[in-house]
DNA sequence: ACTGTACCCTGTAGGC
DNA sequence: TGCCTACAGGGTACAG
């Protein structure tokens, strides 16, 4: 292996998956693939989650990237020929960019393991997808079937745009009896939450993850108070995160610039037995298991 | 319609 | 050192 500052020169990695961490990965793309053309597609195996497309690579090679863009923890990657590449993470996809050819074998990552698809671009840069666990996939879908698409047509709204209101809250939860916390993760309502941030949000708005979703409406179908508050406090940590070039939970990679630095700015996550850090509360965050996944909440300031 | 559970797959951390 | 278990940012398919 070479040594560490001679292998970053030529290398930015890039993480990994809720909406934050998408976001940063598309902008670290973004100089590498919009307005390039694909020269070559290496595809190491048939499938990722999903089979990957027949003729993935001949469809891709000779076309141009017009845009790159974000929905939800989706990437898509729009194509001069009316295709569009859909990518998403999973829980351990990751982008690698390089901005040149290396010589074979000079470098370490060559032929890393779980690199299954390389797309070399004809100015000469490359971009690796790692994906150990292999639940990301990559998609081709004719533009004018977006829209109707399974994976797209039921997303929720972005949290980060306008359509995010303690109305659409409000009417979405009517009713629900789901916990707040599986409400705010359904793709379906909200895109691009994942467990961290749904988490962050809750706790930032004081509102316990195990109340029912439905505590967001009144009778009539209005926000609550609850409701009003919950938003701006969903915006404000996803924003944070994205300054912060999102979070990391492990070191993959020596730091370079390119991890994140939220992790260390979590209010609850991943804190189990620690002393919430809401001034004057003395609470503990606590741990439990929703749908199967972690929360972790403090159960003294979120009500 | 709503739960909750199992599952996809690999890697890592921690207990013994 | 190894072996075992639990757990991990995602989403889907079921059964009840």
């Amino acid at each position: 292996m070479l040594p560490a500052p001679i292998r970053q020169r030529h290398d930015e990695c890039l993480l990994m998956p809720e909406l934050p961490e998408v976001e940063i990965v598309r902008r670290g793309l973004v100089p590498a693939l919009e307005g390039k053309v694909f020269d070559r597609v290496d595809q190491h195996r048939p499938d990722l989650r999903f089979p990957l497309p027949t003729r993935f690579a001949p469809r891709l090679e000779g076309q141009k990237v017009e845009r790159l863009e974000r929905r939800g923890k989706y990437l898509l990657a729009h194509l001069a020929s009316g295709d569009v590449l859909l990518m998403h993470l999973g829980m351990t996809g990751r982008f690698r960019v390089r901005k040149r050819a290396k010589q074979a074998g000079a470098n370490a990552a060559e032929g890393a393991k779980h690199d299954h698809v390389v797309f070399h671009m004809q100015d000469g840069g490359h971009i690796t997808y790692n994906d150990p666990r292999r639940f990301g996939f990559m998609l081709l879908i004719d533009r004018s079937e977006l829209a109707q698409h399974p994976l797209l047509g039921n997303l929720g709204v972005e949290p980060l745009s306008e359509a995010l209101t303690p109305e659409y809250l409000a009417a979405r939860a009517r009713g629900k009896k789901v916990s707040l916390k599986s409400f705010l993760s359904d793709q379906r309502i909200i895109a691009g939450l994942g467990n961290i941030y749904v988490c962050e949000a809750l706790y930032r708005a004081g509102l316990s993850p195990t109340r029912a979703a439905s505590t967001l409406a009144t009778a009539t179908g209005e926000p609550t108070e609850d409701a009003t508050a919950l938003v701006p406090e969903i915006r404000a940590v996803l924003q944070d995160a994205i300054r912060a070039k999102g979070s990391s939970l492990r070191d993959y990679r020596q730091a370079n610039g390119e991890r994140g630095g939220f992790q260390n700015r979590f209010g609850v996550y991943n804190r189990t037995g620690k002393r919430c850090p809401r001034q004057g509360c003395g609470g503990k965050i606590e741990r439990i298991v929703q749908a199967g996944r972690s929360t972790f909440y403090c159960p003294r300031c979120q009500n």
